[in-house]
Parts: structure tokens; C-alpha cells; sequence
DNA sequence: TTGAAAGCGGTACCAC
DNA sequence: GTGGTACCGCTTTCAA
């Protein structure tokens, strides 16, 4: 099988062909106001007579603008990261703009590596949720210095960064699924929340406090764990949890993974859920909705949030055009309580 | 806020301020063996003392390589191809590539114009899981006739097209799931499958048929239904599947959204699964394995997938700087059942 | 071991 | 309305 490639042809060529000059065909395809319709017809029936498609590549040097965005999110198989994704390249797609996507891994060491290299790839803005463990944002400020649209949603920067922040409403998160336990007549409500280095648990811990408080139930810290907030890890929690009486009758996990994980350990131990215990997840992961008890979770609308993110970038690369100033600015997200079964008792 | 924009500093301005010369500059940074040791040091001081990070526009735009590979898929939220696009952009991140991700949302026009737009981004190769409805793949000749790395995983060309193909065992698959079936005792299956258009049907059905046909089962064309699958296609056909006696007593959906939906309707109309029903589905989404009863389903390795994929990617990007020829070559990648409760009577 | 200069492909300013 | 030309930042051949 022989390998013709084919050359590629470009302006140059369509100028040559056409006896005009290379400046005349830019501005041909570039639909130039001042180029005759004639020498834009010309022009276009040439170029795709040569298969002529635009080097982006020499275009953006020329014009500083690539037309790409980065992204960095930790993983982008969770669920919530890939519905946001998912949203964000869509909309992106509609403004023109490509998406180069990274995952850190949760490893702020990658993410490091992965905003140096998206900054030599010269993209127009940045989209980061952080790792678990990033407190230092520095690596960031290169992006910061040239002007270079940055923003960070659903794991920001607990403290201020000069950049814009689209994070969920966390403290209302934590408040509703506090609340709820309450209501739903929880007395000794336990809670597993992730890291406090990160922003989101910061949020929902705090809400989540100020509900106990405010129906009257002291929040337990004996009762509240932190940790990593994988299957195992909460399975080895909920042994302690349930190693002495009297046992908890609510919990609050900030993750549905965890709140999976108490469903299996409820099987295993007989505890019966709603009845003993009531259950509270958090990101409306759909294995929520399909496992029984369904779970009681926090919706945390992902493709909102994509929404935000795009809109905050998109008025940072307008702005930039235009050289106006943007101050930092915070969005809030909403959530909703999802009930379900794992905490209603018929 | 002011707004001081850093310049960029480039290889001629540590040029000019270590009173050598911008090739000597760019060879020092590239490590280039016939620079010396001091000038070397002095160089990437100095870059760093500037803030210089090389501009990949202009490197690419010279070396026509940008390092950067485009891949399409229908959604990126889809489960399966979360993962993929998950475990392709580590192996990728590894091998010094970005990746450039886009979604056809099984539009075969957005597909066409992603395709063409990661041309003009001059990707050095593109993995392509293509739309359901995709037959006239001409919109990638482009890349075949310049000579660029082109994979088609999952969902690939039904025709003979000159690229690389990583296909799952779908014959395998849709074998398995059938002969599951008989072997437990089914009589009366039924089956869902998506659109013959799409490769994937194609095997699943084939293999389905055959292993129904291996255990003297023939397969009741009237109770086989092609459509695209979503919960709700899945909820008309059971409706119309059980309508009349004799019921089936076997169901094989090829995919797990449409096992869910049987999920629903057995609730819903007091059908016991698996004593009434058994039930297999097709792509082991987490969801399959949380629901009650659990369903059995086909696992279709989406990390192996992408090894593979990357595999195939990387072979081409070699040989196409060694310039030496690769034969269009189609990998099978594995597939397992995953037996749960959806099938065991007891 | 280093420098000068051409050039990758396209764009935009300045002329005509 | 169109052409000439410099230039975006980096690499590489050729020469020294």
C-alpha cells in the first residue's frame, strides 16, 4: 500500500493558482469587507478545489488567539466532572472554541505539570476544579499576570485568588441534608465529610453544623469524620460509627459513593434503612436514584454549572478583547434536596 | 485593579540578554548536544528568571507537530465512553500529548465539522468513536490522505475504511448474553438492539442469534426490536413485548439504560425478575450493579479500550516519522458476562 | 560550539 | 479593491 500523502496546500498556493496575491486571498476567506464578491467566489471555489483548510496553528501565532480552552478537572470519569464537561464543550463548541481536557488525578503535582503545558499551548482561558490537596495555587499565576482568563469552579481556592469562581451553593448543600435528618426526627445525626483542605467540605460541614444547631440537636464531633471519601475508607468509619451503642439514627455522607457504601454495610450488619437509620448523599450520582432504598442526595446541576462556568468565561475573553477590567467575581450554583427512600420511613 | 499584563518573553529576548543568539538559545532549551554546559545553564537561568515558557504555536507551526491529538465521541458523559476518554488522556499525558476532546451528540453534521475543525488544528492524530448514524465517513479521508494516525474505537465503520479499528468483542458479547440465557433455563427471549446502522448491533445481534441457535433456541424474529436506546423506546417495546401471551421469559438489551427501563416495567407490572424474567444487559454500567434485583450484564473493559486505542495511535505516530507503512488492522478488544441477580433464580 | 538567515502559514499595516 | 511586506516565535541548514 503506497503512501501518497497528499501536500498540503495553502494561501500561497490559491494566490499563485489565481494570479493574485496571498494577502487578497486571506482576506477572501476571511469574508474582508473591502474583497470584491467576485474575488471571494473565486477564491472559495479554489480553495476547495486544492482541499485548502485553514493551519489554525498559523493563524493563532500570527493573532495570539487559539480558539482553545484548557480544562483541568481531577478525574474526568466522576460523574459530576463528566456531565460538566460535557456541558462546557458543547457550549464552547458553539462559540468556536476547542477544549483541551487534563485530569490531575488529584495530584497537585500533575496539576502543576498540566497548567504549564496548557499555558505553553497559549489557550485563550482556563477552566480548573482543583485537587483534593492543592493549597498552594501559584502554578496558576502565570495565567493570572498575562491576563489570561481563569476560572475556577466546583474545587476552588479557599483563600482569595484573583480569579472568577463558579463554586455550588456548599453551605446551603450541607444545611438541606442537615436539615432534612432533623425534620425527618434524627436525634443522633453522625456525618463523613471529605478534607477540610478542600473548599466544598468546608461549605457543607459549616451548613450542615448550623441545621443541627438550628433544630436544637448539637452537632456531635465524635460523630463527624474526615477523610478521603472512597468505599473503603467509609466502610472502615462506619465500623467505628457502629462499634458502640447508642447508634446513630441519621448520617449525612458528602459523597454518594460513601452513602452507597453505608447501604452495603447496613445489608451486611442488618441495619435497616429508613427505619433505623436515615440517609443523606450528596451529588445525585445515578446510582442514587437506581439502588434500593434509593437514596436521599444533594443535586448539585451539573449542566448549570457548565452553564456558569462557560458565561464567566466567555465575558473574561470578551473583556480581554475589549481590555476592560473584570474584578474577581464569585457565582453560586444552586442544589436541591433530592428525596428519596433511604430517608423516608413508609 | 490594574491591570498589568506580564509580557511574554521569548527565546530572543534571552537572547539579547545573554548577548548570544536566538538559535543558540532554542538549541540550549532543546537540549541540543553540540551546546555547552555553561551556555546551557546560563540559558535555562535565565529563562527562568524571565518567566520564558516556549510558545508550542510557533514550535508546532515550524516542526508541523503539535503534539496534540483530537478525539470525537458521541457524549462524553456516556459511562463508557467517560472512561475511555478518562484512561486515553493519561496514557496520552504520558507520551508528552494534549487532547483535544469533542462530542458529535450522535449528530453526524457536528461530526463532520469536528472533523474538519481538528484538521485545521493540525492534530497529530484523531481516535473517533463515530455517531449511531454515521455510514459515509468521507469527512476522514481527509486525514487518511495526509498521512494522519486515525482510530476508530467502539462504534466503527461498517465498510472496509483505511484506518485503524479497535472494536469490543461484540459477537462475543451478544453470544454470551444469549447463551446466559438459554442456559439458565429461558425458552421465550427477547431482545432489544440498536440500530443495525451502528457496527455494534451488528456483532451483538449475530452472536445473539447464534448462541440461541447453538442451544436449539431459534431465535422469534418478533420478539427481537431495534431501536435507539433510550428508557423511554425501551418502556413502548416491553409494553408491546408484553402484551400478549405467551410472556417472554428472557430479555437481552444491548445496553444496561434499556435493562433498567425492564427494571421499571417488572416493578411496575408485578413481573418477578429473575423468577418471571431473566435479564441480561450490555455495557456493565455502575448503575447495573447497584440496582435490586442487580443486573448481569456484558463488561466491556473501557481501560483496556483505550490502551488498546493509544497502542494503535502510538504505533501510527512512530511509523509516521520513521515513515514506514501500517496496513489498516482491526484489534478485538475483550469482553466478560458479569452474572448477577437479574439471572440467578436463586 | 555558535551565529545568520530563511521559512513554517497566515495576517495586517501601508501603499497605490 | 488589491498588492507588497514585515512579522508572530521557533527551528534548522549552512557557514564560520
Amino acid at each position: 500500500m503506497k503512501k501518497n500523502k497528499k501536500p498540503e496546500s495553502t494561501i500561497v498556493d490559491i494566490a499563485r493558482e489565481l494570479g493574485i496575491s496571498a494577502a487578497t486571498v486571506s482576506r477572501a476567506l476571511n469574508d474582508h469587507p473591502k474583497i470584491s464578491k467576485r474575488t471571494k467566489e473565486r477564491v472559495s471555489q479554489k480553495a476547495l478545489e486544492l482541499g485548502y483548510r485553514r493551519n489554525q496553528l498559523a493563524s493563532s501565532l500570527r493573532n495570539s488567539r487559539t480558539f482553545t480552552v484548557g480544562m483541568i478537572v481531577p478525574r474526568i470519569s466522576m460523574f459530576f466532572h463528566a456531565e460538566v464537561i460535557s456541558g462546557v464543550q458543547n457550549l464552547l463548541h458553539r462559540k468556536g472554541y476547542n477544549l483541551i481536557i487534563c485530569q490531575s488525578n488529584d495530584s497537585d503535582e500533575i496539576e502543576k505539570e498540566l497548567a504549564a503545558t496548557l499555558y505553553s499551548s497559549r489557550v485563550d482561558g482556563v477552566l480548573v476544579a482543583s485537587t483534593l490537596y492543592t493549597t498552594d495555587y501559584s502554578h496558576f499565576d502565570v495565567f493570572v499576570e498575562k491576563g489570561i482568563p481563569l476560572v475556577f469552579y466546583d474545587r476552588v481556592p479557599v483563600d482569595p485568588y484573583p480569579a472568577q469562581l463558579v463554586e455550588g451553593d456548599e453551605y446551603r448543600g450541607g444545611y438541606l441534608a442537615g436539615e432534612h435528618l432533623a425534620q425527618m426526627g434524627c436525634t443522633r445525626i453522625a456525618a463523613i465529610f471529605g478534607l477540610l483542605s478542600c473548599s466544598l467540605y468546608r461549605g457543607r460541614l459549616k451548613g450542615f453544623k448550623d441545621a443541627l444547631t438550628a433544630y436544637k440537636l448539637e452537632a456531635d464531633e465524635s460523630r463527624i469524620y474526615f477523610h478521603e471519601l472512597t468505599h473503603e475508607n467509609a466502610l472502615k468509619t462506619l465500623e467505628i460509627l457502629f462499634s458502640t451503642k447508642p447508634y446513630p439514627d441519621g448520617l449525612f455522607t458528602a459523597n454518594d459513593t460513601s452513602a452507597l457504601a453505608m447501604l452495603d454495610f447496613a445489608r451486611q450488619r442488618g441495619i435497616r434503612i429508613p427505619e433505623d437509620l436515615k440517609l443523606v448523599g450528596y451529588s445525585n450520582d445515578p446510582r442514587a436514584a437506581s439502588v434500593t432504598p434509593s437514596i436521599t442526595t444533594i443535586d448539585q446541576f451539573p449542566g448549570e454549572v457548565a452553564i456558569q462556568v462557560v458565561d464567566a468565561l466567555g465575558r473574561l475573553l470578551e473583556n480581554r478583547t475589549k481590555s476592560i477590567l473584570e474584578e474577581p467575581r464569585t457565582v453560586v450554583t444552586p442544589v436541591a434536596l433530592i428525596k428519596r427512600q433511604s430517608t423516608n420511613p413508609q
